[in-house]
RNA sequence: CGGGGCGUAGCGCAGUCUGGUAGCGCACUAGACUGGGGGUCUAGUGGUCGUCGGUUCAAAUCCGGUCGCCCCGACCA
């Protein structure tokens, strides 16, 4: 395409609205615009680019053995209140009623939808397993949506389900998308993680989070440096640990530290270490007090928590709700003594050999506090988060941290929502069955904003080649003599071989060809300059930011074949050029 | 929902405290020069100052309501 003729509409700032690096980059490179809070139009570019992730997540897919549907993105409310979910879902969910005043969703996800397809069609084990797919705008009215494309209200997404008739069935699907899911991203281009995840709401017993790993990452991961474990820390699993001897020289005793409410202002006046304190965080748990006691140093996992506790609902308890109903002073809350209160601590307090905990009266901590010996009576549990240099649950290794963007989610449903909806079939014994299920997601639009974290300069974007909304742009320096028809060779050669190619055919100068070029994010330019009377141009690859001057005759051959390997995923090199 | 910030030309901002002709840079239009990293000059186009109401001779500016947006947290996958 010649770029006089598309619709690209740079901007020389960044708006002040996108503070997020792949937010900021998205708008100013026109890719999209944004219509309302994490509602965005996609512009020419942006578009280009979505259709070259889904085609690869289509390729992939249909590869595995899965088959497109589409189906509504507007759902009845029956099948969500059938499914138990219409009261439940919150206000994430977009109700709507139409002109009868009957209730409809905008669908956020499709379980619902998908099992109703089922339960009408597959009558038999002979039919399974069936996974179907498809692709196709989602809506989440997010508290907080944010940083553009990474966390939107509206947004693209490919979601698969797979229905089995045995549970080693479910098992082999579930492998087949984990491994699907490793070639898409591998074919983007991206470095990317799959970890062990939480199952959340969704439920079931197995699930993997796909994370493109980038520092401005939401969440949280930690890999083990000696075996292949890695999980979101929301669910890596810290084991018990043994008693600690004792190491008070007496017994516990309450003295009083008056205003240290928090732990940094305890270890001030005693002058310990948080490690050698006992943190107390209060929750209401289904409108019950509860506390869980960590060390100081350490962050609650309220994953866990919720688990540990098996309540339905949990949040960090009002202060002064949480003293009227225990009658214990928040800020002074000790793991000795406690009322009215359910009680949990973290594994690792029982390796502390003596500590400071709250002492339950205000302005008082209890010291020479030694877990084995004075709480005998409370529940521990694995409570808290895990971090950089906790011990691997699955080998002798240390586990690492790292920041990662969700870009895909597998789990594995079992019966959930086939018994919730009845959906059935008849097994080779004769007896009707319920589907083993299980829903694969991947977060398409979000793909760009991850692609673009971890692939970025001062400069702009430096798309990997299967994203990039064009391969190859020819710039020439001016738009008349050799330097216009050399381009114009080229450019024509490019498009014959089937190469993604522009042309900036505008009457700028060379700074602002180059600048756009960098932001938009090419993965080549082609620079037509004062040697084009020597049918000499310059080659420069975005990402790995080299420069060639490489002669123009075969040039279209050579990149044709360079750019075969790397829409697979191969980065782009100066070797596989010269 | 709690905390913080913001709404003035297409974009980025000043002006608001201390009420009195609505400004700057970029972009855009026309012309000339220029031509390897957002160039120069000349002449222009473009704004009910988010919105509703109040105070005042007079409101972008003061007061009240309301809507929207961004960030942190809570929440959620």
């Amino acid at each position: 395409m010649r770029i006089k003729s598309l619709h690209i509409p740079t901007l020389r700032e960044p708006p002040k609205d996108a503070e997020t690096v792949s937010h900021q980059l998205l708008v100013r490179a026109g890719y999209i615009r944004r219509l309302a809070a994490g509602i965005y139009s996609f512009l020419p570019l942006g578009v280009r680019a979505v259709e070259k992730v889904k085609r690869i997540v289509r390729e992939e897919m249909d590869r595995a053995g899965a088959q497109e549907v589409v189906m509504p993105a507007v759902i009845p409310a029956e099948l969500w209140i059938e499914s138990g979910r219409w009261p439940v879902y919150g206000p994430e969910l977009l109700r709507l009623k139409d002109r009868k005043q009957a209730e409809y969703c905008v669908g956020p996800t499709h379980e619902e939808v998908v099992v109703d397809l089922a339960r009408k069609d597959i009558r038999s084990y002979k039919q399974l397993p069936v996974n179907l797919y498809q692709i196709q705008t989602k809506f989440r009215d997010e508290i907080r949506p944010r940083a553009g494309l990474m966390r939107g209200r509206e947004f693209v997404m490919k979601d698969a389900y797979s229905f089995d008739a045995s549970i080693a069935g479910a098992h082999a699907s579930y492998k087949l998308m984990y491994d699907a899911y490793c070639c898409i991203f591998e074919r983007l281009g991206l470095v990317f993680r799959p970890v062990e995840a939480d199952t959340g709401n969704i439920g079931g017993s197995m699930s993997h989070e796909f994370q493109v790993l980038a520092d401005s990452g939401e969440d949280a991961i930690v890999a083990c440096d000696g075996c292949d474990f890695a999980a979101n820390v929301e669910k890596a699993p810290l084991a018990a640990q043994p008693f600690a001897p004792i190491g008070a020289t007496g017994p516990a005793r309450v003295i009083d530290t008056p205003g240290t409410k928090t732990i940094e202002s305890l270890c001030k006046l005693l002058g310990c270490r948080p490690d050698q304190t006992i943190k107390a965080v209060l929750y209401m748990a289904d409108d019950q007090a509860a506390v869980a006691f960590v060390r100081g140093d350490r962050e609650v996992n309220e994953i866990k928590v919720k688990k540990a506790l098996a309540c339905a609902n949990l949040h960090l308890a009002d202060a002064e709700w949480f003293a009227k109903t225990t009658g214990m002073p928040p800020g002074y809350v000790g793991a000795i003594g406690t009322t009215n209160v359910q009680v949990i601590a973290d594994f690792e307090i029982t390796a502390m050999p003596s500590a400071v905990c709250g002492a339950n009266a205000k302005q008082q901590h209890r010291v020479d506090v030694v877990p084995a010996r004075d709480m005998a009576d409370v529940a521990f549990a694995d409570l808290r988060m895990a971090i950089a240099g906790d011990p691997c649950p699955r080998c002798p290794g240390k586990l690492r941290a790292f920041r990662g963007i969700e870009v895909g989610h597998v789990f594995y449903l079992g019966q959930k929502y086939s018994k919730a909806m009845h959906a059935t079939f008849l097994a080779e014994d004769g007896k009707e069955q319920h589907f083993e299920m299980g829903c694969y997601g991947i977060g398409i639009t979000r793909i760009l904003a991850a692609a673009i974290e971890q692939n970025h300069d001062a400069r702009g974007i430096r798309w990997p080649v299967a994203i990039a909304p064009y391969e190859v742009a020819v710039l020439p320096m001016a738009l008349e003599g050799e330097q216009l028809t050399v381009a114009e060779e080229l450019y024509a050669a490019l498009l014959q071989v089937g190469v993604a190619a522009v042309i900036d055919d505008r009457d700028e100068r060379p700074g602002v060809k180059f600048n756009d070029a960098d932001l938009i994010g090419y993965p080549i330019q082609i620079v037509v300059g004062k040697r084009a009377g020597e049918r000499v141009v310059e080659v420069k690859l975005r990402h790995a930011g080299v420069k060639l001057e490489l002669s123009v005759d075969g040039l279209a051959d050579k990149l044709a074949r360079v750019m075969v390997t790397c829409r697979l995923g191969p980065a782009l090199t100066a070797e596989a050029l010269s």
